[in-house]
DNA sequence: GGGAACATTGAACCAAGGTTCAATCTCATT
DNA sequence: AATGAGATTGAACCTTGGTTCAATGTTCCC
């Protein structure tokens, strides 16, 4: 029922500190959808959302630089998703790459546990 | 033959930046074992090893502070290698937690990017 | 209307792992 | 001896993703 949060309510939701939501503002990611009189930020679902997609995007290994491209293609209906694919590409080969290095780690470590234990 | 390196020769053979080694003098993994007439850092052999030694520790993703531990054992041959098993026990539990994450965010873009080619 | 809880701002600070700078000195080669 | 490459130092700066601070203003509930 509720059309709108202040910043202490959406970041409760969205289980992030405050602080963290302003940071996302500087840094381009977020807008507030409004100000009350006394200038609280107000903020609606399309915004909760927002930061719930941030926040997997993160846990998916994107940095902020790059989850503000993929906001952008998310906001701009238009656009050719080329860009998108790409970045969204570009992260699955890192993480082959990443998976495969830590094989590689949890075989030495291995090892390195053996050898300590003799 | 020559049984001492500068810190430019050192850096060289285990492809750092000078500027590294002596950032790793500064947080104490590395000692040089002599200077110059002019005050030159003078390396040998086994610094070198130390040098390779840390390269490879970080590969695996251990911290500074953890190699610095990771050093002290090697050094005093009569510690008691119960601390580096943990050490390198809790860091083998990290890294099967993160490919099982990697795993997850492997799953979760190749979905994305199916969606995105629609 | 009073007090707690929450919000505002810009600026400074944090961790990690380094890099860069300025001014000066040393070493190897010609 | 001169020149250029490489070394010395401490201090300041960098990146990423935030957090903390101080001083002040607002809202909610009794």
């Amino acid at each position: 029922m509720n059309e709108s949060y202040t910043i202490g309510q959406l970041a409760a939701q969205a289980d992030v500190p405050t602080s963290t939501v302003r940071y996302y503002e500087r840094r381009g990611l977020l807008r507030c959808e409004g100000r009350t009189r006394g200038n609280y930020r107000q903020y609606g679902e399309a915004t909760l959302e927002r930061l719930r997609f941030i926040r997997s995007a993160q846990a998916a290994g994107f940095t902020l630089v790059d989850i503000r491209s993929l906001l952008r293609f998310r906001d701009g209906d238009a656009a050719p998703c080329r860009q998108v694919q790409d970045l969204i590409a570009a992260r699955l080969d890192r993480v082959r790459q990443e998976l495969a290095h830590l094989h590689e780690v949890e075989r030495l470590l291995q090892q390195w546990l053996r050898i300590c234990r003799t």
